[in-house]
DNA sequence: ACAAATTTGTAGTAATCATTATATAAATGT
DNA sequence: ACATTTATATAATGATTACTACAAATTTGT
């Protein structure tokens, strides 16, 4: 039993919904910038209930932070891990990164983290820290699909896993910036036979 | 005669170094979170005098930003233009970033616009088109000196200037992510030796 | 010395901000 | 049926926001 029957009056939004589109809003207009007004109406919830669901804004900024970036369904990684064959996979994520930061639904472009968070990181406690923690987790997350590929056999012994998925992350970084201000999809997808070949290379040379 | 005298009350304050001090305290809090008594103070203009000089906060904003991209002594720049050797110079742009990611006197993390404005460019009319002028301008810059080194005799003829230079800028938005998130400078500089031997890869092969 | 011009410093404006007090509505338990 | 519990809706709170009116201060020109 997932729903059990519970005493008052029910709540009128879904929390992790409603926590959705406080990124959508944060990541439109970053934090200084998204009103409480803003955030009630997109969220659907009113003052009294986001203060008792969520605590106050900088909280809500917090919860939002980790909603994002705790995502497993996160698009890039999500075609990187699944594509079998490791050259399609480096290729897909690229791929996957221009159009995640061009097309997003909310209509915000780039990413929420690097194009949003980041300006906060310097000023808003705790935040460079959730900012950190994300980056290393997603290192990591790369390098295990690398590494995957090694054991299977499909990638050499030696092949630098953490290296590359730290070359693959921060290439990742000028995209959405690049998306962010509005460069064309065109132009962005004409280095992308390049970079696999460039992090899929053999460097022993 | 540059200085001519004027009559009335003179000013207390130089506007370029007023201004600059505003692209400090944007880059520190961004566009929303810098106030206006933020920046009176550190500017040191009174607020009717900063109207008088730079407009509203929308437009001191849009000439910090271009007086901030428009600086020709951007260090990791200076750094790959003014040294000879072509791979030194890569590694010195490089090092440079992260250094200035990371020792900003101003006590800002990462880049003003990469790391700031990026944030704005979702809302604030004119901010998206400076900052794609500013990349643009930049992987020129970048790829001026890839040519020159190619008609000098250091690069082979067909070393892909423009491809390299955008490869060297989207690297860089990874590194000053990972300064504004707090990344050390260590942890930064371990893929350098490599990512300078690929920027300067030869991928006929 | 005095008028004209321009900037400074202070104190104010109206609007918006995050947050909360109050009252009403809708569920369950007995 | 009625008390208890929880969430909703509205409107108000004090603080802060961007911006400006006003008077004093400091220069040049005559």
């Amino acid at each position: 039993m997932t729903t059990l029957k519970k005493v008052g009056r029910p709540k009128k939004f879904d929390r992790d919904t409603a926590l959705m589109s406080a990124v959508n809003v944060f990541w439109l207009k970053g934090f200084d910038g998204a009103s409480m007004t803003d955030l009630t109406e997109a969220m659907g919830v009113n003052p009294p209930s986001l203060y008792a669901e969520f605590g106050d804004k900088l909280n809500l900024y917090r919860l939002a932070i980790d909603r994002y970036a705790s995502n497993d369904a996160c698009s890039p990684l999500v075609a990187f891990e699944s594509e079998p064959d490791i050259e399609k996979a480096v290729r897909a994520f690229l791929n996957e990164v221009i159009v995640y930061s061009t097309k997003h639904s909310s209509g915000a472009k780039g990413c929420f983290l690097s194009s949003s968070v980041a300006t906060s990181a310097g000023e808003i406690e705790g935040v460079q820290e959730l900012l950190k923690k994300a980056i290393e987790t997603t290192d990591r997350r790369l390098a295990k699909r690398f590494d995957e590929a090694k054991t299977e056999g499909s990638l050499r012994k030696d092949f630098p896993s953490l290296e590359r998925a730290r070359l693959m992350f921060d290439l990742r970084q000028g995209l959405v910036f690049r998306a962010r201000a509005g460069c064309s999809v065109k132009s962005m997808k004409t280095d992308i036979d390049q970079r696999v070949r460039m992090i899929l290379s053999d460097q022993s040379s």
